[in-house]
Formats: structure tokens, sequence, C-alpha cells
RNA sequence: GCCUCGGUAGCUCAGUUGGUAGAGCAGAGGACUGAAAAUCCUCGUGUCGGUGGUUCGAUUCCGCCCCGAGGCA
């Protein structure tokens, strides 16, 4: 049995059927759905990102979904906030907590001590720099890096501009370095249990492209256009999500329906691979298959 | 039936003035500390369609055959 403000935590790639099991495990131990996936939490954003229903949401309250608008602006840091004062919550009304979700920086920010705060996100300084970028070239930018946090940019791939970028704002935005201010142990800021869900690389794979076809034949498309219709910004972070930016294409002609269909496809096995990756790096987790996940996880 | 162009990595193709070959994509592995469904790194041996010939040596040149696309009858 978990301790009273104990988490439980569902990791895994997309489409390996952790909603179904969330509601389950829900539904056995009193708890409440804790989201923890960038693109759900959008309004509007519902086929695309395989929300869970209203009736499934009736029958468990899900929280951190539908929170923003989309073409609001979101971050690890942010979560963890709106993440922490909802888990608040759940324990005050005697509730299991469980964070689920396929956004793994959001759950390890949740779980762990970041010092994310000493350097809030500057747009003014990230423009700065993308100017030097278009300028100068990768390399120039790297070599600013280096001047000012030599240890990161050594970490840093030359070619990966968006966290050499992040690394210099650290710098301007705190005058402090980046490796430097990172925590080097792990330290939790829960207590918890957590269970990766995976499945055979096949199987994995069948399901994507399975849930593909039917978010297109649920409405992708429209749900798209209608976004758009309603003001959507294409080129918000919300619009980046797997499935919708493809759309954008295919509405303006530069993709077939075959070819859009393919393309997400692939792009969502790429995103399946990466999470299951990025899983593996957060040493407390259990990984569990979800064939065997109700009777394998026990509180 | 004749002519032309193709047949090279799972796919799309490049290349070898004859010394057994390389890109993109796919796939696999990895990184990730306020954009994370984002961003980035590493990994390429395959009867070079088959078969005979020329040659020290053929995937590369020549003959024949098979398959595909197009053209002419």
């Amino acid at each position: 049995m978990v301790q009273k403000n104990s988490l439980i935590v569902i990791g895994g790639p997309t489409a390996v059927g952790k909603s179904a099991l969330g509601l389950e495990l829900a539904q056995k131990y009193n708890g409440e759905i804790v989201s923890a996936d960038s693109m759900q939490i959008y309004r509007g954003m519902d086929i695309g990102t395989a929300k869970p229903t209203i009736e499934e949401r009736k029958l468990v309250r899900h929280h951190l979904i539908d929170i923003l608008d989309v073409n609001d602006e979101y971050s690890a840091e942010q979560y963890k906030e709106d993440a922490d004062k909802v888990i608040e919550d759940i324990f005050n009304r005697g509730k299991l907590p469980i964070v689920l979700g396929g956004t793994g920086f959001y759950i390890k920010a949740l779980l762990y001590e970041h010092n994310f705060g000493y350097a809030p996100k500057n747009q003014e300084i990230r423009d700065k720099y993308k100017n030097i970028l278009n300028q100068y070239g990768k390399e120039y930018l790297h070599d600013l890096l280096k001047q000012k946090d030599y240890e990161s940019a050594l970490k840093i791939h030359p070619n990966d501009t968006k966290k050499v970028i992040r690394a210099l704002e650290i710098y301007e935005v705190s005058g402090l370095k980046k490796s430097e201010i990172a925590q080097k142990e792990q330290k939790k800021r829960y207590d918890f249990k957590m269970y990766v869900l995976n499945c055979d690389r096949n199987e994995l794979y069948n399901r994507i492209n399975k849930r593909v076809d039917d978010m297109i034949s649920q409405g992708l498309i429209d749900e798209v256009k209608s976004l758009i219709e309603n003001g959507a910004d294409i080129n918000s972070q919300a619009m980046q999500g797997i499935g919708y930016k493809e759309t954008v294409a295919y509405l303006n002609n530069q993709l077939s329906k075959d070819e859009l269909i393919e393309l997400i496809k692939q792009r969502t096995r790429n995103y399946a691979k990466r999470q299951i990756t990025y899983f593996k790096g957060i040493k407390d987790a259990v990984w569990v298959d979800i064939h065997s996940a109700m009777s394998d996880i026990v509180l």
C-alpha cells in the first residue's frame, strides 16, 4: 500500500495504452488522473492528441487537460507548478493522484529538483541569439557559449541550436552557468512509485498505425481546419504537435492524403522511440508490459 | 516483333573513365535541467537482375536471357 502523500506515476510511449490503464487504476484505488501531456493540455486539440473522452472524464476526474488556448505558451516549469497545486488538492480530498502521460520532461520536472527558477524564458534574448545564428552560423553561436559556459558548450552539440540558445539565455538572464545551477544529484520532490508501460516494438508500431487511421476517420483534418478558422497560429507551440503540422501542410496542398497519413504514422513511430529512450533515463521507474500491467502494479 | 530507357541497402536513387560501392528516407541506439508531440547526435556489405564472354580482375565493357516503363509498328 502506498503511503499517504505518495504518488503513482505512469509513463510510456504513445498509443501503448496508458489512458485505459490509468482509468482502471483510478477506479480501483480511488484516484484521479493528473495528465502529463504537453498537447492534451490544449483546448480544441482532441482527436490528434487522443484525448480521453467526455465519458471517460466523467468516470474519473482528469486534471491538466484543456487548460490552455492553442496559442498559449507553456513550459515544464509551469507544468510543475500547476501539477503541484492539483496534486495537493487531490491529497486534501483524500484521493490518490495518478500522474499519467507521455511527456517525460514534464514528469521529470515534477518529480525531481531542477532549479529552473533562476532563468525564466526571455524572448528578446532568444531573438537576439537567433539573429546571431542566422548571420554568423552555428559554430559562431556555439563559440559564444564556450566563452561564457565552457562546460555546457561541451555537452551541447553545435547543431542543437535550440539548446545552445537556451544555455546562452540562462547565462544572460541569471548571470549563472547552466552547468553550475543544474542539480547534479536528482533529488526527489515527492514520494512516488513510477511505472513505464511498454510492449513489443512491432505491436507498438501496429497500434500507432491503427490509431492514426482512426484519427483520420474520426475527423482530424476537420479538427485542424476548425482550429485554424478559430484563429490558431500555425507557428504556435501547440500546432507543432504531430498530426497537426502535417495536416496544415496537407491543407496547403503540400501533401496528398495518403502521404499525410503515412507521414503522421512515421513521425509518431519516431516519437514513440524517443519517448522510450527518455523514460529509460528515469532510474526510479519500473518497466511493465502493458498486457500484465494491471496485475504487476500493486499498491 | 523492333527501338529506347531502367533493374545497385527495406524504399527512392547516385556512382564506379574496369580494382566488388554511397547518399537521403526507413530502421536501431543515444542525448535532453523553463520550447520536449520540440531539438539534436551516432550507426550503411548489399548474390550492384540472371547467365556466358573479354580481362590478371567485371557491378562497370560485349552477347544472350528475364523483369518493369515508354515509344514505333
